[in-house]
Formats: structure tokens, C-alpha cells, sequence
RNA sequence: GCCCGGGUGGUGAAAUUGGUAGACACAAGAGACUUAAAAUCUCUCGGCCUUUGGCUGUACGGGUUCGAUUCCCGUCCCGGGCACCA
């Protein structure tokens, strides 16, 4: 074997190795347990960054160690291939998304292949493909017909100048990204899934994910967000144009506080709201307040910070209760399409509706006490919003508490035929209807006479033209008239395409059923897809938690109830890794929005410590801000794998990678680590090149002190490697292969008989222990030294008792708590023996100062504390 | 603003989830080898002090405990998500 560790060829040898044997092609095969092992497909932005370094490798780490234990391992890999930035990069450089993206995806599979991940590549799919998103059509045909899918109407941002719907991503404060022009609400049609209709099911079925982390299920509970609380309405006799009630009189709102509803000084009513439109007809400036609403964001974010503002409407509903006239406002915080656009106003109970009336001038009046604490309306306090307390100044509901009070007030508007009690979910539903070009188009045909009608099965799928150069102004599908026009299915007169396309999490909902479908399957999923799911592991990004991870449990149980698929949660375990960070540069223009900067433009000044005290552009000097972020297409502050990969090799890359932090934390980008993974693997490959001449042997008999200390070192290290392995903490099972090097390396080679076949024993534990983190290596220097042919082969290491047995062992001694010392007693002594043996150590005595023990804590195996 | 995480040496981190704080590394410093450099190897490395010893120390302020990085309450800071980025 080589002297030298040259990755190169080493990575060369090993992945021809595995290319040439089909080492990762996935079989279905009931002769072992499956293990089906997904990591989150990448967009193909253009080329790898950390964080998908970081990904892929815990992923291929966990698939290789799988397949060590016994399991028929199946790891796919594919690619998110529909999205904006193919549209961005296709203004940018006049290139159409699809062949940007054909392009990003060919370099990016050569870079994931040069990093040797064990994935079977013949079940690779882009989600771009006909052959694929032919089944998103299907799917959503067959929701259309279920009552899953409808078509309603949404509220886009819209830039009037472009005359195009923008992401909120392209809105930056309130203006195009592109055009700076004030952005518009507007409201569109667009098609919605009903994902509220399973919200009960998906919030039930979080307690049966063991496998996932607490967190993420804790967030995905707060975001259903399951409420009880009560409709109820207010009455009018308000009148419109055609001379009949608006709303047929009644102003319905909904509430979790129903025992606040006593205090109730005010409604408040969304812009778009019939009240408010009424209103604003002989109100100018209610209309011009109107107006400027529909200019504010639809961001969630911006809504919960922005000032609220609002506007009386000169309108009185009457109080279902109490009688009371009660005016209506306007308030820029309401969503129309929240709820009923409407809700109650309680100042004195809610935090936002205080802050509204003191600003307004509006009554508040005090309905919750909370034993005697003075309420004051100088200023809120935390008390007035809590739900412990109990009724006050509410008539026949006083000195009732929360829920007794919400019971009787229900009960009370029950009867009067205004109200009832109703379960509310944050969870709105999914529209899924983008105005873009590069996404799977929706199969539906616009008919003059027949309305909407869904494009008949066997004309799937209708293809994308993928010739298309978007310039940034509206839809390109709208110049394509050999896409646009054809003929209505249903009465043959000529119609029109529908010209949205779907929402790219459609993409992402079902990817991982599709890797399991047999090749040239014919259908959705077939009787492979059964064999392999559900998935076992799924690894991605903690940004996920929410959204894709909801999306897909939708879509796994709309399937199942399609009778699709048997299974109702689509990933048993889930590992959320941690966002990979680095500095990103950027100026504010006017106009707002951020131009980012790459670092290779900048000077960069540091302190000390090496904190970031400033920034200036190399070409003309100017001062720039930074903030800390991930790494990402957008913001010029992705490191490209590629350099490291050619300096040090794939293995280096993923050996620092494991080893930088644990999976799931957030990981600020340095590579000052670098070279250290690299040294660790020379000095394997230099400790098994001297190993490679000497004889193999069993361990036998009594070793030396020093052997024997080193071997017991080796099995302890390998017994906390596994039990590592187990918790998913790859860094501290990368410490662990340079610990077994460190104890191999520290007895000398000719300190006692038996070295050699305790170095071939610690070495084959080693190999097999780092291989799944550096499999290049691994897999050659296991071939060179003569353990076997192929380590994906081979058993996992289990430590032996008899390595690890230990005649005495060593105690920490604390007095007091504090650390005085250490007792060595024999491994098998009792308590008593322990106490008696502590309680006589000379360090003791002279901390307890004479002082007679209170109180001896022995903890077996650790220490003995003596309080005194 | 709301929901979810995180904060430990100069740096990345570890601590078998209440039991020796800083394993394993990086950087730095000193030394060995070398004509020299690189590579490699050895040693030092949280802070303070009266240094074969002691005090102190896990963002900050309290609390529970024989014992707290770990549990509880409050504060500050950082990251993720907030429904059309993926």
C-alpha cells in the first residue's frame, strides 16, 4: 500500500469501487429489516453549499451505520427543481429556468458525487419533470373531485408597475424588489386545499411521532393552534344601496374571551369589510384610510408590529347582551379574510385593544378583578390580559371565573340565537395557485360557457413549455399562445388554459413516496412504495419544522383517504439540523431592500477577539453593515464545498463537517478546523501503513499494563462511540476515532508481546467506527490490511466485557460539595465500605475540620460527598 | 409582536441529562528534529492569588438541592419560523 494518504486516489478507488458493485442500488427484500433514510432534496441554486454538506453527510452517516447493523438500506436523492430563483437567474441572464436548471442540477450531482454518499442514484427524480408532476395533477384533479381542492379567492401582493404578483420575499418595506413601486393588496381567485379539514387529525397525530423532536412538534401544535371559543353577533338595522340589511344585520365576531364580552366598547372591522365599504361612501377620509390599508403588507410579521391604526365608521351595532350601542371602527390590524373580518373590542382585557382606546379616546371599562389589584388605566399591566381572575361589573355574571363565565355568556347568546360556542384553528388553508411560470402548471381549462373544468385524466400531464424566458413583468405563459389556447373538454368550443401554477411545497409533499415507486411505475405509488415507506429517518433543516413538514402530513393522509397509501404519518423519525451561518454583507439603498456583497469585495475589520467591527466596499471605500445569517443564494454568502473538497478530499470535508458541532445546532461557518480533520486522517493512514506488515492475531492472555489500559481505553471509547451513534451526536463519535488513534498511538510499538493484535484489534474498531463519517478511507485502508473486502460488510464493533473489566476504581471525594480529593476502592466494594473509606481519607478529615458528618452521599461509580 | 431554539476558555465544543466543568480538536506560545523551511513530535494553555496549595468560574439576577452547565422564576442578547424564498 501507499506511504502517503493521497485522497485522491483513494476517493477515486473507493467510490469506482462501490459504482462497479451497484454497493448503494436499494432491493427490495424481505430477508432483512428496511431502513429508509431521506435526507431534504436540495433546489438546485447552482452549486453545494455547507449546509448541504452538513445534511447529506448526517444523512450518509446514518445510512452507512444502518447497513453496518444488518439493514437493507434504501438513501435516494433527487432534486426541488421547480422555484423563484430559476426565474430571477432567467431576467438576470436571459436564460430560460429550465435549461438553468438541467445545468445547476448536472454540476451539483457531480459535487454530491465526489463526496461519496452512499445514495442509489437510480431512483433520482426532479420535480420539473412531466413523468413527475404529471402526479401532482392527478392528485390534485382527484382533490378537486373530493371537495379537498376549491377555488376561492386570495389576496396577492401585486406591483402595479410590473403589473405582476410578487412573493413576500420581493416585497422589501412595502415596495417591488425590482420596480420600487408601492406594492397593492389585491384580491385574485386562486385554488385552496382544505388543510383545516384534517387539522384535527394533524394535531392528534403529533403524540404518535415518537420519533420527532419535542420542539418541532410543539410548533407545529401552536400552528394549527386549536381554540375554543365562541361566534357571536352584534345586531344593526344598517342598511345598503339595494335597501336590504348588510349581512343580514348581524356583525359576527369570534372570540376566545367570551367573559370579557361585558366589556365590550367597541367593534372593529377589516378595510374590505361591507360595514366599512358602506361607511366610506359619504366618509372621505374613512375611504382614503380604506384605500391606504390595501397598501399595507399581508405578512404576518409586519401585522403584529406595524402601528395600529384605525378610523370610526359613525355606525352603531347593539350589544347581544347588554343593549348597548356600540361603534363600529375601522382597524388596519383586522383581516378580512381571517375569521369574519370582524372582531370585539375589550380595552380593559386585551393588550392591543388598550392600546387602540387610550390612542382613540375609547371607553374602557374594567369586567375581570384579580383579588385586589388596583386597575388603573395609566398603563397596562400583565394582569388585565390573564384568564385568572374573575367577573366583575357583568351583571348577572359577576364573581364568575374564566370558565364558568364563558359557559354562561355562550350559553346566554345560545339561546338568544346570536352565538355558540365554536373550536377555532390558527391553521388556515393552503392556497396553492402561484402567478409563475416555472412551476407545475394547474390542469384546469377556463370555458367561456362551462366555467372551470378540470382537464380530463388521460391528457396528463399537461406540460410546461420550457422554452419560456421570463423578463419580470407577468407570466410568460401568457404570450404562449400554443399553451394557452385549446378546447374545452367538456363542449369542445375553443378555451382557455389556466395559467397557475402550483405552490412548489406540492412538489415537496410527496417526493419521498415517489423514490419507492418501482422503476417505471405507472401509477402514483405501486406495491414497491408500500415496501419501503414509511421513511425512517428524514433529515433537513430545522427552517422546515412548520411548513413542508405540515404540507407533506397533509398530503400523506389525503392519499391514504384516496386509498393510496396504508400509512397516515409519512416519517417516523425526524432530525432537524441546524442551520449552517455565515456573515453576510450588505449596503441599504434608497428605496429600501438590501444589496448583499460578497466577503472576496470587502475589507473586513476585526477586533481582538475576532469580531466583526466593520465593513468597506475594496472598490470605492464605502461602508457597509453586516448581519449573521444562512447561507444562501440571495445573500452572497454561501461557501462553495468545491474548494475544500479538491484541497483535502471528501473525506477531510465530512470528518470536519460531523465534527464542528452536534446535528442539530446552529453552526457559525469556520474552516479554522480544517486542517486538523485532514492531520487526524494522514495519521490514520500513517498508523495503518506500519500496521499493514505486522501479523495478525487474537488478543490472548495477559497483556501488559500498558496494553491493557490502552485496550480498555479502546472499548470504552468504542461503548460511549455507540451509545453517541445512538443519540445522533456524530461530533463527539468523530472525538471518539481520534481518541482510539490517540490510545494506539501512545503504547510503543515494541512495549510487549501482544501489541500487534491489539493494534489490529483497535485498528479494525477504529476503521469501522469512522468509516460511516470517512468512508473513502475506511473502506481502503479495511481492504489493505487484510480485515475483508468490503467494510459496508462488516459487523459494527461491540465492546467486550473483558477488555473493559476493572479491578479498582477511583471515586471523587467532595466535603461540602466541593471537590477535596479522590478514594480508590475495590470495583465490587459496598456503601459501607465506601463511607468508612472516605470518611478516614486524610483530605477529609482536614476539611471537615473536625466537624462530625451530618450526612454521607455515595453516588456508585462517581463519588462520595460528606456534608458537614 | 407571536411561536420554537440557543448562550460554557482566544475558537469549535464535551460533560453517559442533578454528581470531577472544559474531553476531543483549532489557534497561540515554548521546545525537539532540520543547513533552513515545511511536515512531524513533546510540553504549556479559563481567570485571579500568597502557585506541591487555594479562591473563583458555564450570558445576567434570584431560587430549589448535600451537590446545578443541567431543574424552577425573572432579565438581556443571538438564531429559526410566521403561511407567495426553499
Amino acid at each position: 500500500m501507499q506511504q502517503t494518504y493521497t485522497p485522491s486516489d483513494i476517493e477515486k478507488a473507493a467510490q469506482q469501487y462501490w459504482e462497479s458493485t451497484q454497493a448503494f442500488k436499494a432491493v427490495a427484500s424481505k430477508d432483512k429489516p428496511k431502513y429508509y433514510c431521506l435526507s431534504m432534496f436540495p433546489y438546485p441554486s447552482g452549486k453545494l453549499h455547507m449546509g448541504h454538506v452538513r445534511n447529506y453527510t448526517i444523512g450518509d452517516v446514518l445510512s452507512r451505520f444502518h447497513k453496518m447493523k444488518g439493514y437493507n438500506v434504501l438513501q435516494p436523492m433527487g432534486w426541488d427543481a421547480f422555484g423563484l430563483p430559476a426565474e430571477n437567474a432567467a431576467i438576470k441572464n436571459k436564460v430560460p429556468p429550465a435549461k438553468w436548471t438541467y445545468d445547476n442540477i448536472e454540476y451539483m450531482k457531480g459535487q454530491l458525487k465526489s463526496l461519496g454518499f452512499a445514495i442509489d442514484w437510480s431512483r433520482e427524480l426532479a420535480t420539473c419533470r412531466p413523468e413527475y408532476y404529471k402526479w401532482n395533477q392527478w392528485l390534485f384533479l382527484r382533490m378537486l373531485e373530493k371537495g379537498i381542492a376549491e377555488r376561492k379567492t386570495q389576496v396577492v401582493n401585486w406591483d402595479p408597475v410590473d403589473q405582476t404578483v410578487l412573493a413576500n420575499e420581493q416585497v422589501i418595506d412595502g415596495r417591488g424588489w425590482r420596480t420600487g413601486a408601492l406594492v397593492e393588496k389585491r384580491e385574485i381567485p386562486g385554488y385552496y386545499l382544505k388543510i383545516t379539514d384534517y387539522a384535527d387529525e394533524l394535531l392528534k397525530d403529533l403524540d404518535t411521532l415518537e420519533g420527532w423532536p419535542e420542539r418541532v412538534k410543539l410548533m407545529q401544535a401552536n400552528w394549527i393552534g386549536k381554540s375554543t371559543g365562541v361566534r357571536f353577533a352584534f345586531s344593526h338595522d344598517i342598511t345598503g344601496d339595494d335597501g336590504k340589511l348588510i349581512n343580514d344585520g348581524q356583525l359576527w365576531v369570534f372570540t376566545t374571551r367570551a367573559d370579557t364580552v361585558m366589556g365590550v366598547t367597541f367593534c372593529a372591522v377589516a378595510a374590505e369589510h361591507p360595514l366599512a365599504l358602506h361607511a366610506a361612501k359619504d366618509n372621505v377620509a374613512l375611504a382614503a384610510f380604506i384605500e391606504k390599508c390595501k397598501h399595507g403588507s399581508v405578512m404576518e410579521a409586519d401585522m403584529a408590529t406595524m402601528e395600529k391604526e384605525g378610523l370610526p365608521t359613525g355606525l352603531y351595532v347593539t350589544h347581544p347582551l347588554t343593549g348597548e350601542q356600540v361603534e363600529v371602527w375601522v382597524g388596519n390590524y383586522v383581516l378580512m379574510s381571517y375569521g369574519d373580518g370582524a372582531v370585539m373590542g375589550v380595552p380593559a382585557h386585551d393588550e392591543r385593544d388598550f392600546a387602540f382606546a387610550k390612542k382613540y379616546d375609547i371607553a374602557i371599562k374594567q369586567v375581570i378583578a384579580n383579588g385586589d389589584k388596583p386597575f388603573s388605566l395609566d398603563g397596562w399591566q400583565e394582569w388585565y390580559g390573564t384568564k385568572d381572575g374573575i367577573c366583575v361589573n357583568s351583571g348577572k355574571y359577576d364573581s364568575l371565573d374564566y370558565t364558568a363565565a364563558v359557559d354562561a355568556i355562550a350559553a346566554d347568546l345560545a339561546a338568544k340565537g346570536v352565538g355558540e360556542k365554536k373550536v377555532q384553528w390558527r391553521l388556515r388553508d393552503w392556497g396553492v395557485s402561484r402567478q409563475r411560470y416555472w412551476g407545475c402548471p394547474i390542469p384546469i381549462i377556463h370555458c367561456d360557457d362551462c366555467g372551470s373544468v378540470p382537464v380530463p385524466e388521460d391528457q396528463l400531464p399537461v406540460v410546461l413549455p420550457e422554452d419560456c424566458v421570463p423578463d419580470g413583468s407577468g407570466n410568460p405563459l401568457h404570450k404562449r399562445a400554443d399553451f394557452i389556447n385549446t378546447t374545452c373538454p367538456k363542449c369542445g368550443k375553443p378555451a382557455k388554459r389556466e395559467t397557475d401554477t402550483m405552490d412548489t411545497f406540492v412538489d415537496s409533499s410527496w417526493y419521498y413516496a415517489r423514490y419507492a415507486t418501482g422503476a417505471g411505475a405507472t401509477t402514483m405509488v405501486d406495491a414497491e412504495t408500500d415496501y419501503w415507506m414509511t421513511v425512517d429517518q428524514y433529515i433537513g433543516g430545522i427552517e422546515h419544522a412548520i411548513l413542508h413538514l405540515l404540507y407533506s402530513r397533509f398530503w400523506t393522509k389525503v392519499m391514504g383517504d384516496l386509498g393510496l397509501v396504508k400509512y397516515r404519518e409519512p416519517f417516523a423519525h425526524l432530525l432537524t439540523q441546524g442551520m449552517v451561518l455565515n456573515n453576510a454583507f450588505f449596503q441599504k439603498p434608497e428605496g429600501g431592500g438590501k444589496n448583499y456583497f460578497w466577503e472576496e469585495e470587502l475589507d473586513v475589520q476585526r477586533d481582538a477577539k475576532g469580531l466583526i467591527t466593520g465593513a468597506k466596499l475594496k472598490s470605492d471605500g464605502s461602508v457597509l453593515e453586516h448581519e449573521l445569517t444562512t447561507m444562501s443564494k440571495s445573500k452572497n454568502n454561501g461557501v462553495d464545498p468545491q474548494a475544500l473538497i479538491e484541497q483535502y478530499g471528501a473525506d477531510t470535508a465530512r470528518f470536519f463537517m460531523m465534527f464542528a458541532a452536534p446535528p442539530e445546532q446552529t453552526l457559525e461557518w469556520a474552516d479554522s478546523g480544517v486542517e486538523g480533520a485532514h492531520r487526524f486522517l494522514k495519521r490514520v493512514w500513517a498508523f495503518g501503513h506500519g500496521l499493514s506488515t505486522e501479523a495478525k492475531a487474537e488478543v490472548t492472555g495477559s497483556l501488559s499494563e500498558d496494553l491493557a489500559n490502552a485496550r480498555r481505553e479502546i472499548h470504552l471509547t468504542l461503548k460511549q462511540a455507540s451509545y453517541d451513534l445512538s443519540k445522533q451526536q456524530f461530533n463527539t463519535v468523530a472525538s471518539a476515532c481520534m481518541k482510539i488513534l490517540n490510545a494506539l498511538e501512545k503504547v510503543q510499538k515494541d512495549a510487549a508481546a501482544g501489541w500487534a493484535a491489539v493494534a489490529h484489534e483497535g485498528f479494525s474498531i477504529l476503521l469501522r467506527v469512522l468509516s460511516p463519517i470517512a468512508p473513502h478511507i475506511g473502506h481502503v485502508l479495511w481492504q489493505d490490511l487484510g480485515y475483508g473486502s468490503d467494510i459496508l460488510a462488516a459487523a459494527w464493533p461491540e465492546p467486550l466485557e473483558a477488555a473493559l473489566k476493572q479491578d479498582t476504581i477511583e471515586l471523587m471525594l467532595q466535603v461540602n460539595g466541593k471537590l477535596r480529593g479522590s478514594v480508590k476502592v475495590a470495583a465490587d466494594v459496598s456503601k459501607e465500605v465506601i463511607e468508612a473509606t472516605a470518611l478516614a481519607d486524610e483530605m477529609a478529615l482536614k476539611f471537615m475540620e473536625g466537624k462530625a458528618p451530618k450526612k454521607v452521599v455515595v453516588v456508585p461509580g462517581r463519588l462520595v460527598n460528606i456534608v458537614v
